[in-house]
DNA sequence: ACAAAATATGCGTCATAACGTATATTGTAC
DNA sequence: GTACAATATACGTTATGACGCATATTTTGT
């Protein structure tokens, strides 16, 4: 797993994803990450950009890291956000 | 350029050193990020938890990218599935 | 269909990031 | 060392993320 994250709408799809492979309830990763399970539906949703430090705690609780590079041309998977 | 960000000190780093290789002062990049000078200084000091929005929108300004990925234990790592 | 679980929203409050503006500090020439 | 550029801090204000608590809505299982 290796995934573009270019909004707030990306990294939501993304730890989303990565919940339910764990098959953790919103409520479950909330625990984990420090945060409420409202906040973790909102992370998800991307509706409301989050604080850096609440995507990290979940990334940490997830057991994913992020990684910044440069831009790359399509090589990489690119979330795919439609509908 | 591929480097792992754990904590928003890592990432300031990361994005300051961008930056400079860019031969950037922090108000050109306040400029194209649509932020304060000051808002680029805390972020690349990492004292101050930013939005990630804000983060975002640096790391677009200098043409970076975010990726989200499976922590790793030293290099790559191909457990893809746990459990 | 029904109940239960999981998820999404609402509201008032608090904490704080970012703002505008300005100044203080540091770095880099000449 | 003296300007000048670049960066770090300060102060009051504004915007909003996250909180607690609650409820509405959706999803899942029987």
């Amino acid at each position: 797993m290796n995934d573009l994250a270019r909004t707030p709408r990306q990294i939501g799809t993304i730890i989303q994803r990565a919940r339910k492979k764990r098959d953790w309830t919103q409520m479950q990763l909330a625990e984990r990450a420090g945060l409420r399970q409202a906040t973790i539906s909102m992370i998800e949703s991307g509706q409301k950009p989050a604080k850096l430090e609440s995507i990290l705690a979940v990334l940490a609780a997830l057991d994913l890291e992020l990684r910044i590079g440069a831009r790359s041309k399509g090589h990489e998977r690119d979330i795919e956000e439609l509908f």
